[in-house]
DNA sequence: TAGATTGTTAATCGATTAACAATC
DNA sequence: TAGATTGTTAATCGATTAACAATC
């Protein structure tokens, strides 16, 4: 199966917009060898190299970034993605630099500098092509493959995971969710059942799992984590409030609830400093 | 009341430690002009400008960093606290910069910097006390003070948030839980009743509330934000999928599980890149 | 004192941004 | 062509880090 074929399909949300060959976005990648079907065509060769550059094998589409992207842009590629998503859907089929930074919260230099880290897809005095920018943000993030994920703990935020819309949209589906508690196994969370976390290694393996979360109590956090990489794991999505140790090469992210919060409470002192001058926040001491 | 006596209580975890005076860590900043209790008053007048700076009216304690902390530090310092704490509850007395930092996950030069820009609150040959430094990162953080905190939204995450025991802990409280669901509203969250959203400025000004949380589907969010700024809350967690428009002096923090997703899903498909040469992801592929 | 460790310096690195030549 | 907008340059800014003088 190729992995043109596997563009997250947006077939299914309904639209009523004007524009050009939009059904097959997903086939350009597979013919994008037979070269300029489109105004784009030059976009797309350019891509691999330098303008003028042949590249006869058509593996620009293949590999349209060879150099590395920045970890700060890779951050926002997300972000770019979701609001290309709602132009789309909006019926919007080209889009300018200014207004699609807007859209994300960044500023157009940014948005620029980012997308051209991934080519040259966007055309001078017009803009970018939302269907065409969507697919090549989507590759580049790897979202044209489907990662199986595996969510190890079914507590409150388990189960929000699990039950998570955004989660088994595009470039996602869970493999499955495990529990340590007999009394939870068993239970039907969104499109699967908890399973035991015993099977943890057995699901990894045969579901090709490559990305697990920890959702459970700091305290089961780095055992849960020590087997997710021993079965094979190399990305990790970490909710519990601990620093996980793991060994070279493996990819941990951390979603932490209370330093978010910590954070804001450290601008909001900030600010009521300014406004008071030395006195502390009324906000807080007035509860 | 003072900030000092609302340094968040540690006496309820069970501790078998020694060390010196730790009972009244809340209370140093109340007579910390009476001077020279410690080892530690030196660092504690220095903090305040200059080696040698007589800082008359003792406001150092108060306003430890008249300066800005840069935004990276602000995001480490709840990483460095936790550490802190775990260390704490071990019975560590006193840590070098570099343990601290293993600790965090973090190099020690770093921390150092890091520290540095609250004040000299370590001792060169020694280390930093750690209690003393949990009562400072805290009170640069503003967790001296009591957050009140509306939670809208009684979804999954809403709830999974409102049971999260790191709420409750140090630095912040439920004020309300929200939801625009009437059967949601009356049912018991953690410690707090559902109400409904209609309350929401009621309960903002009512409560003193800085800090808002959203958790709401990406719909709804835009307009609670809007309801949120309106009402007085300046501090906004936001947990919809989606990117607010506030007003100036309105700070956003934003949680996304796809986008963290969507993160790792790149660096997967790099490290199978250099795996495989030019071929996708097994791991993805298989499944 | 001698050994240890901080706080700070300065060099390096990466990210941001305005501006503009290239070009659609 | 003229107007618009990209992609890139170069300057600026902020963050990281090794190294070490200060000093406990």
């Amino acid at each position: 199966m190729s992995n043109a074929a596997e563009l997250p399909s947006r077939h299914d949300v309904p639209r009523g917009r004007a524009r050009h060959d939009v059904a097959d976005e997903a086939s350009r990648a597979r013919d994008v060898a037979a070269g300029a079907r489109m105004i784009r065509a030059g976009a797309v060769r350019r891509a691999a190299g330098r303008p003028g550059d042949e590249d006869p094998a058509g593996q620009s589409a293949e590999r349209p970034c060879p150099a590395g992207i920045p970890e700060a842009t890779v951050a926002r590629l997300p972000v770019y993605l979701r609001a290309l998503y709602t132009l789309a859907d909006r019926g919007v089929g080209t889009v300018a630099s200014e207004e699609l930074a807007a859209a994300a919260g960044v500023n157009s230099a940014k948005l620029r500098k980012d997308l051209s880290y991934l080519g040259s897809y966007g055309i001078r005095g017009v803009g970018y092509d939302v269907d065409y920018l969507v697919y090549q943000v989507s590759r580049a993030l790897g979202l044209t493959q489907n990662w199986p994920v595996v969510i190890v703990g079914a507590g409150n935020l388990g189960r929000a995971l699990a039950n998570y819309g955004g989660f088994v949209t595009r470039g996602f589906r869970i493999a499955a969710v495990l529990d340590s508690d007999q009394a939870m196994v068993g239970r039907e969370l969104g499109l699967v059942v908890v399973g035991h976390v015993g099977e943890l290694e057995a699901v990894v393996a045969s579901g090709g799992v490559a990305i697990g979360v920890i959702a459970t109590p700091a305290g089961a956090a780095q055992a849960v984590c020590d087997r997710l990489v021993s079965a094979g794991v190399t990305s990790i999505l970490n909710f519990a409030p601990v620093v996980l140790n793991v060994p070279e090469g493996v990819d941990v992210r951390k979603v932490d609830l209370s330093i978010e919060l910590q954070i804001l409470a450290f601008h909001a002192q900030r600010r009521s400093a300014e406004r008071f001058g030395q006195v502390a926040s009324q906000a807080a001491t007035e509860a």
